[in-house]
RNA sequence: GGCCUCAUCGUCUAGUCAGGUCUAGGACGCCAGGUUUUCAUCCUGGUAACAGGGGUUCGAAUCCCCUUGAGGCUACCA
């Protein structure tokens, strides 16, 4: 059974790499028939808080990753928690002895400041810093303040990345490494070896920033006498600027893409395309089309550059596939958090209005901006009422006369009006834009907006008539 | 500095493993045209890339080497 694993810190809301990370991970677990597992790596007490917890988990779900094992908003479950490292500590003592009395590490009292004024001393000296202690090879004993190392042997470490391909390390380079700060301490690198044992992880697929820590792993995992892990480095997202993603590169988090009105499936499916592709031109997946699709071999090796812009354009398009109901739930949602008064539309008018924004909208934090004028008298300069070279008496003839034609108005769809409005004009010998541009902006206020025959379906009668006055008026005090 | 990784349009990428069908394809962006009263949508077209240098080969985006560039890691954080 193929069981993979994602192993957020509570430190910070959900990252956009991490749910990234996540997907890859649910993706890959999925397409096996395997299983995914969330853990909270929360060993680190004093950064990590409930609250991002919280975010963490309840973010994944919402984007649809939905963990086999481990933390969920409805609590723990699996056969091999606790799930939360926290609660995990004393299953690590064992291990710690473990390795001690086979040899593998060994207990070092070695201040910091002297370990740093070494490593100084190499670096002035040119040479590379191996830190290697003398007491390592004593027979030595808990001590307060004693951090437990590992034991490094010279040698070179290599694992076939699924992604990258072979990667060797020369052991000899590296120094020995910290374990655990006294009993109590265990720290990630060795935690990390031990629950992915112990839960069973079967495939480990992360962020290619954990390439060095992987050697490390390996030989812990090996002195242990565990079952080998299969390694899968996948590349960074990365900034504008190609550096690694952080809070300066603006949103980081899946909170403010939720919050702005992105759709989980936008999401998925953009995330899912930065690093990997099926090897055609296809771009519109649904996370089931994903999981049957997806292998690691067809993920990408280097890193990619987050395109917003790109993202909006998917997120665009999601939202216009989206079924009427779901635009309507999300739109009211959105225009009520963004304040605007929908009470003064009637149901079915709001839902055509939403409908209709829905054609225009990146996201559902933009719906409202573009079709506030329902929800209250548009204020506006009158100039924009003049279209091309029209003089003032020229529009007001114009607004006065179709003013007439609304008036007489019957027809419900827009298609209708427009059909009826448009034979009146032909009839009367006028020019279209002449007629349809000083009535759009009477309506809506605005030079950019829905067509009037559209806002006509929407817009109760009286209102309309009332603002094709209330230009007249603004004309007139000219 | 050391170690590791990577390298096709501005960006995401197809093509690389099994060299010729590549005057390098798609998407986003941008530009132009069409539709439209406007903007958006939609449709059509255009723009733009094999990092550089050596090899190997009849033939290289594709294989090898070097250079250059970019990123990651270098904690008693995760």
């Amino acid at each position: 059974m193929i069981r993979t694993r994602i192993a957020p810190s509570p430190t910070g809301l959900l990252h956009i790499g991490t749910a990234r990370t996540a997907l890859f991970n649910y993706l890959y677990a999925k397409s096996q028939g395997g299983q995914f597992i969330l853990r909270i790596e929360d060993t680190d007490q004093a950064r990590s808080t409930q609250e991002f917890e919280q975010n963490i988990v309840t973010g994944l779900e919402w984007l649809g990753l939905h963990p086999d094992e481990g933390i969920t908003t409805s609590g723990s479950k699996g056969d091999f928690g606790p799930y939360r490292q926290s609660e995990r500590t004393e299953l690590y003592r064992p291990y710690l002895e473990q390795l001690i009395v086979s040899g593998a590490a060994y207990w070092d009292t070695t201040p910091l400041e002297e370990i740093a004024q070494q490593k100084e001393q190499a670096q002035q000296a040119k040479r590379p810093f191996v830190y290697r202690p003398e007491c390592r090879e004593q027979q030595n004993e808990y001590r307060d303040g004693a951090v437990l190392r590992f034991k490094v042997q010279d040698e070179v470490i290599w694992f076939e990345d699924k992604i990258k391909g072979k990667i060797e390390f020369d052991m000899s380079l590296m120094g020995d490494f910290t374990l655990s700060k006294g009993w109590d301490n265990p720290l990630y690198n060795f935690v990390v070896v031990i629950d992915d044992e112990l839960m069973k992880i079967t495939h480990i697929i992360r962020g290619e920033d954990h390439i060095s820590n992987t050697p490390k792993q390996i030989v812990i995992n090996r002195a242990l006498e565990f079952s080998r892990k299969t390694f899968a480095h996948l590349p960074l997202i990365l900034a504008p600027d190609r550096s690694k993603m952080s809070k300066r590169h603006g949103a980081v988090s899946i909170d403010q893409y939720r919050q702005e009105g992105y759709l989980p499936e936008a999401l998925v499916n953009y995330f899912a395309l930065l690093g990997w592709n099926e090897g055609n031109d296809r771009e519109e997946y649904s996370l089931e089309e994903l999981i049957q699709k997806f292998t690691l071999k067809r993920v990408q090796k280097s890193g990619a550059v987050f395109n917003i812009d790109k993202l909006q354009s998917v997120n665009a398009s999601y939202i216009k596939a989206l079924p009427l109901e779901q635009k309507i739930t999300s739109g009211v949602q959105f225009l009520s958090q963004n304040r605007y008064n929908i009470q003064h539309l009637a149901q079915d008018q709001l839902e055509r209005a939403i409908d209709l924004e829905c054609q225009r909208i990146k996201t559902f934090g933009d719906i409202g901006e573009g079709i506030d004028f329902l929800f209250k008298d548009p204020v506006y300069d009158s100039n924009i009422l003049l279209w091309k070279d029209m003089s003032i008496s020229d529009v007001k003839e114009n607004l006065e006369w179709v003013r007439q034609v609304v008036y007489n108005i019957e027809e419900k769809t827009s298609k209708e009006i427009e059909q009826t409005v448009k034979a009146e004009i032909q009839q009367d010998n006028r020019k279209p834009g002449c007629v349809l541009w000083p009535l759009r902006v009477a309506l809506s206020g605005k030079e950019r907006s829905p067509s009037p025959f559209e806002i006509l379906t929407i817009l109760d009668k009286p209102t309309a008539l009332n603002r094709i006055d209330t230009a007249l008026k603004l004309l007139s005090e000219r």
